[in-house]
DNA sequence: TGCAATTCAGTTGTACACAACTGAATTGCA
DNA sequence: TGCAATTCAGTTGTGTACAACTGAATTGCA
């Protein structure tokens, strides 16, 4: 998109790249993810992996159902996520007994250790940001809201 | 990332997902595409094609490198995207003349044409966005300051 | 000038995303 | 209570992302 301001001219201004804010979120968001990498190389972990892992260091178990709702994610894209992080000896897969629709994902020894090792990350990751601690606080504010404006708009 | 105030303090508080920036931006710009992708199938286009198309209309022809400088995409992503999109109908791949290495992607007429149906589609996305047009340019601003850190940071 | 280094587009392999679908389990209502 | 509707996890198919690599073309320097 671009601002209302630009697009509102309606000329083709409004298709200009570098005027759309959500090229710029598409970027910012690759950007972070490459950033996170090599941090992420110790661990093992692509980024959705350590997201899912954040969501259960949390708390544990989740289902499925609980781990997608967290991460507005699905099952076409957790089902395989999650069996890689089982394979890799972090996550323990489990159906559940009161509702046997339900996998519930537990973490084992090596996946809760794995915390240990993460904690450093988030530090990192702002330090690199080079951001103020107010302005990343704004930004994820306003990213929030723009989220839930534009989940609600479709 | 967290925000720097908050890594700081060093405990498990710095790995809630939701303090994290980097999550917040992980899910913006999959609503923004998902916002988007109603809109885009009336063009028949995803979203990272339309960006492609975008930077097209600015100007054509240009090399797959151009392309990939513009929106930070290799040609391991590129190529493919520019084949699906050549399928379409909207570009013509072309081997340069002056350097064969060099493949030049030309707009066709149904490509330029499409650009029309295309105009409406930031102020569409701007009205779902739900933020002021002050917001949206600080937001972008900022994206933007700190996709260039965190490129610089690795 | 010759040739090693670089540039360029493409391919391969892995891992998301997500729509559309499947089949099993559970709910809730007539 | 019976059964249609819903919930849940998983699968399939398409389209990115991106690392690592290939091979052809071009550059630049000894």
């Amino acid at each position: 998109m671009t601002t209302s301001e630009e697009a509102r001219t309606g000329g083709p201004e409004a298709l200009r790249l570098n005027r759309q804010v959500c090229f710029a979120m598409y970027s910012a968001s690759r950007a972070a993810t490459a950033a996170y990498r090599p941090m992420l190389e110790e661990l093992g972990l692509t980024y959705p992996q350590y997201l899912a892992m954040l969501v259960l260091w949390e708390a544990a178990p989740r289902s499925v159902r609980e781990l997608g709702e967290e991460l507005g994610l699905d099952s076409g894209t957790l089902s395989p996520l999650l069996k890689r992080l089982e394979a890799l000896g972090l996550v323990q897969r489990r159906r559940s007994a009161e509702d046997e629709r339900r996998v519930e994902i537990f973490l084992t020894d090596a996946g809760a250790a794995l915390s240990a090792k993460a904690s450093g990350i988030p530090q990192r990751l702002a330090d690199a940001a080079g951001l103020t601690a107010a302005e990343l606080d704004q930004l994820r504010d306003t990213l929030g809201r723009l989220t839930n404006a534009l989940h609600a708009s479709h």
